[in-house]
DNA sequence: GTCTATAGTGGGATAGAC
DNA sequence: GTCTATCCCACTATAGAC
């Protein structure tokens, strides 16, 4: 499954936390190390006691962040028995996870190419993950002639598209609530593959 | 309508692409002016004579990248008359232009937080005007009974957002031209706003 | 209009005291 | 485990020669 998050300390969390932030608003090249440490009301040189350095922060947040995603996934396919149920579940929990969590959606899905290789391609291993599970339910769905697509790759995409894309316009200071989002765009997911409208 | 482009010299057109370029391969901040310069062949001191700051050039790019969607998009909704048709062109357009272009519309998408205040207004003025043609002919769709949804802005911005994430995800080395993704991914944005299907 | 050289600033990361 | 101080390098932008 998912890897285990390892204990943090106090200091750790407040930096992971830190930079979580910094990195969101500015970009990781946007951010330098005393933004991280004036946020988290430290000296810069205390980053370096928890942390190697500032891309392997950014891939400690980036790997939680996908973990966490993917077990979140993983929980709402078990839900549903039916493809349209179980849709449904995947993708409520999946665009509500970008609405709610935006900050650190913007860390996973937007700075990626920050990253050094072997990390980029641990991190990508955790992406296809995700992707495989609406693509199961979306072939599950079109066995059944619950759901109608001619072509299953981009369908998914779009689908996976649209939450990701979630993180970069969500703001907690707009109209909508992470649940309004998640349930309209639920509705919207079951349309792009064709599902019967309830 | 949208701005005159000023004549350029062959100078200012190579330190553009190579600007280009690079913004979208590692993010304005990831850049540096002698990543510019070495891409364009000529000195970091060449690119002073012709642009007055690294986030001026970036904001030239952004404002013709912002200008061309518009264009393209207004152009392409003068194309139908039913709002089905509209949205059919306006939709393959737009799509069509995220995927063949992505290179520039990654930074016309994804490196607005770098721009500064008095650039960033210039820019967000364009960006309503693209969403007031995909608002318009949603709601013209709804007047004739062709479209169906409860959440025109949701809807809406479901559409222009599958079209920004294209520029993120779209490769050259991919299995897909840009028409394939535009022709599907104006099918998906019928299915979005509950078009009959053809 | 292009170059070389460099000014001036700020970056990531470390040394060493406490 | 935190700090202050600092190393060393890279950055944007400019000066001045051609």
């Amino acid at each position: 499954m998912t890897t285990e998050e390892p204990a943090r300390s106090a200091s750790q969390r407040r930096i992971i936390e830190a930079a979580t932030l910094a990195f969101a608003e500015r970009g990781y090249h946007g951010t330098t190390t005393r933004d991280i440490a004036n946020r988290a009301g430290m000296s810069p040189a205390a980053i370096y006691v928890h942390h190697r350095s500032k891309e392997d922060l950014l891939f400690e947040i980036s790997l939680a962040g996908h973990d966490a995603t993917l077990a979140l996934v993983r929980a709402a396919a078990a839900e549903g028995v039916t493809p349209t149920e179980r849709l449904s579940a995947v993708a409520r929990a999946y665009f509500r996870w970008h609405a709610e969590d935006h900050t650190r959606a913007r860390i996973v899905n937007y700075e990626l190419h920050a990253l050094a290789p072997d990390h980029l391609a641990a991190i990508a291993e955790r992406r296809r993950g995700t992707q495989r599970v609406f693509r199961s339910i979306v072939e599950a769905g079109l066995a059944t002639g619950e759901f109608r697509t001619d072509r299953v790759d981009m369908t998914v995409l779009a689908i996976v598209s649209l939450g990701i894309d979630i993180g970069r316009w969500y703001s907690d200071r707009g109209r909508w609530t992470p649940e309004d989002v998640a349930a309209h765009f639920r509705d919207l997911a079951l349309r792009l593959v064709g599902a019967e409208p309830a």
